[in-house]
RNA sequence: GUGGGUGUAGCUCAGCUGGUUAGAGCGCCGGAUUGUGGAUCCGGAGGUCGCGGGUUCGAAACCCGUCACUCACCCCA
């Protein structure tokens, strides 16, 4: 037999239902709010996600899915789409238009990563990218609209958390006080962290490991060593999502992983995930656009893991299926009659189906009481000679007879009262 | 890439220190009800015990290998 690819996962009717919920309200929020949908290729060039994600970064040094095509190119299926909104955006010349240019996208993304608790090689993401705007309002925009999205879907134990990077001046001045901090305490790091020294210094607060955290205690914070303007920026950002009622947790250890963010970084996590417990983050990226050939622009952006979202999903968000019809024909000329009536009421609009493997009347009612069908059509030969159909109500179990004639805009109009 | 856990019916799982024909519940199909669903009773179908090798008179069980799933590390949405 063959089977599907490890950490990629099929969508069985249930599930996809889940995800219509959660896709549904993001496309209706991200529109609220002024963003538009932008659709960006699955691959892209390998180097385009070289140079915008970071090339010391896990995600370019082993997890991605990297191909040559056929002239020799190497080609990249995306490991997130920051970087392709962002190309389109230079490609097209958007930052020429007249407005803000705000997109929203939905789609599926790729890291070969060993799969676990909401952590799939295939997974699917829905996300925002605002260019053009500098502001804090626009950082406060993107993080509500970020909260909205994920409180609007009812998830359980959410929690925001934000910090601040510093912009592209700040950073340097700090990895050094950071490093002569860490060169101190090296002793006690673990290998990954002496590694990262080397490569992502920020990323060393981030580490789970005891004595790290332990070591790090006292490190030289990244947000008391803001330049005046990055401070001010925060605390601006922090002094709108207060005026907006949105509850923020401080975390000074909170490093996203991918070398373009600047100034403001937040994740929402969930109490009811596992290990992976971030449902959706983002940040500034203010050096992203002109590192990648583009005019200088400021943008910021957030990415929702769908799944992750979908796992925490309450039930209770998930509409239950409208009422449906059910045709339970049988016999020689009430077959015919029954095909005939039910394709009459799917050209009024009804939601009606029918079970062509049952022959006897049981076996339709059986499969009409599993589909939860509210009426059902029941036309056996007598019925199909008399010109008539029964009408049965499931609940009530009365029944009664229709002239054939009209009983599908009968039915129809039954049903909108029902 | 590294660790741990689990693979027995469609699903959830029992199966003792190795011992006759591998079980249960749920689900499915049929009958009781010759044209009326859910409840009840009765009957039935359904299994390469993940796969390959080994030990043994005898393996679902023990050993080795392998694959898959899963959780965690790492990293991240």
């Amino acid at each position: 037999m063959i089977h599907g690819i490890k950490g990629v996962k099929d969508l069985l009717p249930e599930e996809a239902a889940r995800w219509q919920v959660i896709e549904e309200t993001a496309r209706r929020l991200s529109f609220l709010y002024g963003y538009r949908e932008i659709r960006v290729p699955i691959f892209e060039s390998t180097e385009l996600f070289a140079r915008s994600i970071g090339a010391s970064t896990d995600i370019v040094e082993k997890e991605m899915y990297t191909f040559q095509d056929r002239d020799g190119s190497s080609l990249t299926l995306r490991p997130e789409a920051t970087a392709g909104v962002a190309r389109a955006y230079i490609e097209h010349n958007l930052g020429a238009s007249a407005t803000a240019q705000k997109f929203f996208y939905l789609g599926p993304m790729f890291r070969h990563e060993r799969p676990q608790a909401g952590r799939l090689r295939q997974f699917h993401q829905y996300g925002v990218e605002s260019f053009g705007s500098a502001s804090p309002l626009a950082d406060v925009e993107v993080v509500s609209l970020l909260w909205r999205v994920l409180s609007e879907l009812h998830l359980p134990g959410l929690t925001l958390e934000i910090n601040s990077l510093g912009d592209v001046a700040d950073r340097p001045a700090y990895k050094g006080v950071l490093l002569d901090f860490l060169k101190r305490q090296e002793e006690q790091l673990c290998q990954n962290c002496r590694r990262r020294m080397g490569t992502n210094p920020l990323r060393v607060l981030d580490c789970k490991v005891p004595t790290c955290k332990a070591a790090t205690e006292e490190a030289p914070k990244l947000t008391d060593h803001l330049s005046l303007n990055s401070r001010q920026h925060f605390e601006e950002v922090l002094g709108g999502l207060k005026e907006l009622g949105i509850p923020y947790l401080l975390n000074p250890r909170l490093v996203r992983g991918l070398d373009y963010y600047t100034l403001t970084t937040f994740e929402v996590t969930s109490q009811h995930l596992g290990a992976q417990n971030a449902v959706g983050a983002g940040g500034r990226y203010d050096g992203l656009v002109e590192a990648l050939g583009g005019p200088k622009t400021p943008a910021i952006g957030f990415a929702v893991g769908i799944e992750r979202a979908s796992l925490v999903l309450p039930d209770s968000a998930v509409p239950s299926l409208g009422k449906m019809v059910f045709v339970a024909a049988f016999g020689q000329k009430g077959v015919p009659v029954g095909t005939r009536i039910l394709h009459e009421l799917r050209t009024l609009g009804v939601r009606s189906d029918s079970d062509y493997r049952a022959t006897t009347l049981k076996a339709h009612l059986r499969q009409a009481d599993r589909l939860g069908a509210v009426f059902v059509l029941i036309i056996g030969d007598d019925e199909a000679e008399k010109g008539q159909v029964i009408l049965r109500n499931m609940t009530s179990k009365e029944q009664q007879d229709l002239p054939l004639s009209t009983a599908a805009q009968s039915v129809a109009s039954r049903l909108s009262s029902v």
